[in-house]
DNA sequence: TGTACATCAGTGAACGCGCGTTCACTGATGTAC
DNA sequence: TGTACATCAGTGAACGCGCGTTCACTGATGTAC
């Protein structure tokens, strides 16, 4: 991404600078972070960011809308397709959850910590947040049409299907969990557990 | 407490500087807490709590323990007493659980979190962490001998019950949670739906 | 009981550091005519 | 097509700040004799 020529003007900074700090997040967590940094690792001036963000906290929520889109466009993305029974869908978005987590650490932290972001402040953060759990709820009351799961209030069920993949992926990273124990088989066994209780 | 008189020596710094940093890690996060505020809140000279601990990691540290001594207390503290049923028992820890959460936020997320203190390090506090576990463990397996929840793996059992509980209460903690929403209500039916998963 | 002295909990001034951010500026770009 | 000029993305030096921590010190305490 950076081999364009080496020219006066960036081409595509403010792009550049979402990416790039969504990779010193992964490499040294967030408090990693900083404006100057990120100006040198892109080869770019101190002052230059603040062309694009107004201040760092700026450009972190831009990340971290970022890391909703990915996370969002993973439990979007069918890899059971829309084949598979309602439970199986279920089964799989929890999976893609904790995966994602798993895999970007630092980044989800970000998204739900009010460590580094104070969540109230920023529309377009609790937005993304937002249209992730509409989504959960839409399929929870899909599948609670399909009769598959109790008839309770999906939004309620929602947050304790969340609060499960949530609690697992945040254990898992805060590294709460021995090691040795199986990922794969803890985490099946968290979302069957969660759709046994939720079943009728 | 501070009403020892002005002696050159305080008389308890160490317990003092604990209890202060807690205060203060309830009142703005763990970010306020600096060592020379610490000690200027104590009336004390900006460099006495390095008497009493080498570095702010080691007092943070030390914070962090007093927490889960006192999360550990909460949680063996009977409020059903030894009389109430294996279900109530566990319901009854998950519940305390999570409001020790949410009248500690801060506190919580000092104890849980890895953006204020690298967990490895710390072996006082992995082991307070893993005390509570054992609990857990203890708690499930002897209510599966009772026979009133599945005979699978205790310590796999205890995760997933770990999670839900771990999950609300972060949920809660960073806001996630519609503010309207009943948590009362919430974490009665992630308890439930939880021991109705867990139930052979 | 009284004194000498080792110990240790405090003081207060200072250190160096890395940070976010600002400022006056300069180079590149694109558009109006 | 060529030129004047407004616009804006960059530069690089500097700012002030708050932080953790160190240092040589001093005052209080408790113990040996």
């Amino acid at each position: 991404m950076a081999e364009r020529a080496r020219t006066y003007h960036h081409g595509d900074l403010r792009a550049s600078l979402v990416e790039e700090a969504a990779a010193m997040i992964s490499e040294g967590g967030a408090a990693s972070v900083t404006m100057r940094a990120i100006g040198s690792r892109l080869g770019v001036s101190r002052a230059a960011p603040y062309r694009h963000f107004p201040d760092k906290t700026a450009l972190l929520v831009a990340v971290a809308v970022e890391g909703f889109r990915r996370l969002n466009q993973r439990l979007r993305g069918d890899g059971t397709g829309a084949s598979g029974s309602s439970v199986e869908r279920l089964r799989h978005m929890g999976e893609q959850y904790v995966r994602f987590a798993l895999e970007n650490p630092a980044h989800y932290r970000l998204m739900y910590g009010r460590e580094a972001l104070a969540r109230q402040d920023h529309p377009e953060l609790r937005q993304a947040a937002g249209a992730l759990l509409e989504h959960l709820i839409g399929v929870i009351r899909l599948h609670q049409q399909r009769g598959e799961i109790e008839r309770a209030d999906p939004r309620a069920q929602a947050y304790v299907a969340w609060s499960a993949v949530h609690g697992l992926a945040s254990l898992l990273i805060e590294r709460q969990i021995d090691p040795n124990v199986d990922v794969n088989a803890l985490l099946s066994q968290t979302t069957q557990t969660l759709l046994d209780g939720m079943r009728d």
